[in-house]
DNA sequence: TTGTATGCGTTATCAA
DNA sequence: TTGATAACGCATACAA
């Protein structure tokens, strides 16, 4: 139960002038004189005037809107992403709708259904846990709607891209853990649907192979990401006859409950087990052992991804080429797996 | 540069009929002929027809949509009201516009104001950090646009509201520390303007004082939230000449820090200092020591607040008197408040 | 400097 | 069962 709102109809019929005069003031169009422009603006300002954005994005057949679409916003990389992405875009004049998949497929075409009948003008997408087939993301490309993802592509996309060199990192972070005298080491993945943990997997395995590690994927587990589930997968590693002495983690979330279930199983880390992760989000230094992780450069990421995107809003002719940025990738060392006291000893292992 | 997306009107000219027929083919009105709605609808089908949700909300004056603002996606508390709100929004046939505050008062008006221009039909909010002034909040009630305040609130507002009983809560909790032996407990709570915040002091000043451990607030120390200051404040609190041997802090994102710096400090948890903490945030149970915590009916409290917003959206003979809805919390007990290992001096200590 | 008229894509009220 | 036509609130080209 709330009143009508007032227009700028009531204001000129209150003013005794038209509505377009009205508009025109509203807005600081230069041609207007200065009287007629106060007498608006006083009454506006009394009636607290609210113009109707709705009327105006259809009347200007523009909205200046992105939408913005992730799996879930309680992961510390999505929600810092989505900072960067809202100060980036408001920057630009853009405005922002942000929508959750909820790691699933299906809400994240309705959620790009809705946008799109909210007509955003673009989209900046990272994928849902469960997206394999991108059916939806390849119409959105054919109908050249303006479309940067993020984190969580999928391949053979002609969209562009923005992400880090997950490989490279992987392999950065494995090469660390040998480094520290680990042999045996695990890797607690995605879902392996999820392009940037395959990518992480083949760094690792890359890693492995170049010390003459590898011994095929016997300590490749699959996480789907929640607490209950990484448990026992972490267990089951644990379990195995040979158990591993190094852990890679995929994120930080699945890190977290890795270190738990370690711990309350005796392991000691990094004695017995060094882990290293992704992500390094806030928490990961305040954990006990602090969690080793690679940093991606969230802010810089945030807006490299507003920046490949306005390239295609503001293109005057026709379709642009789809580019791909790649961002570098930080290690940060922490306790969790610094096993070594002594730099000659670490110099012995590297050299034996 | 995409090309323009097909209307209604570009329907009825491909099929020679009239807009108002295809309009009503598509929303599925009984009258239409079965002959000439399929033809509409297998039309609109093979060109992927959007319909224009602007238009659509314009044209009815409606849009079934609500306006949802939070100090930060980031903490787990909100991205998960969020989801239940959203949830319980959708069930209802409304849809949902999130916005952060970014625990900023002036970022807070301009989303209000935003969503205001976007024409959502009512307000759930959560008061930022730095909010002590509510005139835009009062601005909202006065137009009677329908608002439901959750968590952080002010006090003296005529909106309904919804929270848990944090008084309460907080005896409870620090009860809790009495219990197991703390004798000079310390409170950590949040800046002076958060109402939560203060009503969690009081409860702690109530069990202090019932059992004669009040004196004064020289325990009580105020954080703005970030973890830097959380340290910086935890190891103020551990230099004073009495340190504590007892900690409730206003939020487990504080607790997590205040844990951190103690252990670094040397100090054992929960031998030297004991620590119960509001939130409950799923990564508590992961910390080490496990963090015990106060939780809150999250997925409940979500669907109040929308159920108390439709209340308001829905009545027909003008404003609703504002209800207010206090949800019990519950004490979740780990290893950081769990000093005594046997009951029974647990029981002789409580006797004495 | 201001007003008139038209359009944005839909819904809704009349007639037909 | 369908079709004109007038809203919805605003912007804008063109006239005055």
């Amino acid at each position: 139960m709330k009143s009508a709102p007032v227009t700028i109809k009531d204001i000129a019929k209150a003013l005794n002038i038209s509505i377009s005069t009205v508009s025109r003031a509203l807005r600081g169009m230069p041609e207007i004189h200065p009287d007629t422009r106060s007498a608006v603006m006083r009454l506006a300002e009394e009636w607290d005037y609210q113009p109707n954005q709705l009327a105006k994005n259809l009347a200007k057949s523009r909205t200046k809107t992105i939408g913005v679409i992730v799996p879930n916003l309680s992961y510390y990389f999505f929600s810092a992403m989505l900072n960067s992405i809202e100060d980036a875009a408001i920057q630009a004049g853009y405005s922002v709708l942000v929508c959750q998949s909820n790691e699933s497929y299906l809400r994240e075409t309705m959620q790009i259904q809705n946008l799109l009948r909210s007509q955003v003008e673009g989209f900046i997408l990272s994928l849902s846990r469960d997206t394999s087939n991108c059916a939806h993301v390849e119409r959105l490309i054919q109908k050249n709607v303006p479309l940067v993802l993020f984190d969580r592509y999928a391949d053979n996309m002609a969209a562009s891209k923005v992400m880090v060199d997950n490989r490279e990192a992987a392999f950065k972070a494995t090469e660390h853990l040998i480094e520290n005298g680990c042999r045996r080491i695990a890797f607690l993945a995605g879902p392996p649907q999820l392009v940037l943990s395959n990518q992480r997997l083949a760094g690792y395995r890359d890693a492995l192979t170049k010390h003459g590690l590898y011994m095929g994927d016997q300590y490749v587990f699959h996480c789907d990401y929640t607490q209950e589930n990484t448990l026992m997968q972490t267990l089951a590693l644990m379990s195995l006859p040979q158990p591993p002495d190094g852990l890679l983690t995929v994120s930080d979330r699945i890190a977290y409950p890795a270190m738990y279930a370690m711990k309350q199983k005796g392991v000691r880390i990094p004695d017995d087990v060094a882990v290293v992760s992704f992500n390094n989000e806030p928490l990961s230094s305040l954990f006990s052992p602090s969690l080793t992780s690679i940093s991606q450069p969230i802010q810089e990421m945030g807006m490299e991804t507003v920046r490949l995107l306005l390239r295609q809003l503001e293109a005057t002719d026709g379709p642009i080429t789809p580019e791909t940025t790649v961002m570098p990738t930080q290690l940060v060392v922490r306790e969790s797996s610094l096993r070594m006291k002594s730099a000659d000893f670490l110099n012995g292992v590297l050299s034996s």
